[in-house]
DNA sequence: CACAAACGTAAGTTCATACTTACCGTAAGC
DNA sequence: GCTTACGGTAAGTATGAACTTACGTTTGTG
């Protein structure tokens, strides 16, 4: 849980990127997540299920409703992860400074 | 090109991220991304392609063979995403302090 | 105590995509 | 001019996953 594999193939599922942009916003139950959306509210339950796996939101039981949030730990190992190859990357940068060639983005 | 969305659909896949770690090791040819893999060379190419649609990584000619290295935009862009989410998420955190609940990861 | 609301889960379907083999173009070596 | 590396692309297949509807469970309400 929250390591940076699970949160990136989390965060790959475009629906499963709005469900938690609109928690970004703050805590929401998820009749409150799925209102609106394009996908039934059992998918929305589904997404949160993956996203809680990869650590990247936390629940709170309240009263009959579920309230989720965004936990940091997933956004954290993503973090890291990324920052790795930064690094790396500068440190490849700097070994072979001056080389030309016609990149073709 | 190099907007986060299609950076993190990118890296969602195990294979490609294997193959995005070796390139950040520094620039190699196809041939020797793909040795060691256990996939074969063709699937090497073709996830090349996706991670070069993402910004992910940019490709140069080398005479007969082709060498593939890390572009930094597809990774900047996934920072920035990301960086808007901490900021979100902290102001998010200032507007509710003191709230308790039994977090159940 | 019955009914409604909120949510999770099971089962099944459908569509995307990651892989394979086969083929084709291009650059280098004899 | 042939033949051998190197790598991209086409076509076809199969596994996974993102949905749907249906149902069960818990809480709150009359």
């Amino acid at each position: 849980m929250a390591n940076a594999n699970e949160a990136l193939a989390a965060l790959a599922d475009p629906t499963r990127r709005i469900v938690f942009e609109r928690l970004a916003a703050g805590p929401r139950s998820v009749g409150a997540i799925a209102e609106g959306m394009r996908v039934s509210r059992p998918a929305v339950s589904q997404h949160l299920k993956a996203l809680k796996s990869a650590g990247l939101v936390s629940d709170t039981a309240e009263g009959a409703r579920r309230v989720y949030r965004i936990d940091p730990a997933g956004l954290g190992a993503i973090r890291a992860w990324l920052d790795g190859f930064w690094r790396a990357q500068l440190e490849s940068f700097r070994d072979e400074v001056e080389k030309d060639g016609e990149s073709t983005r």
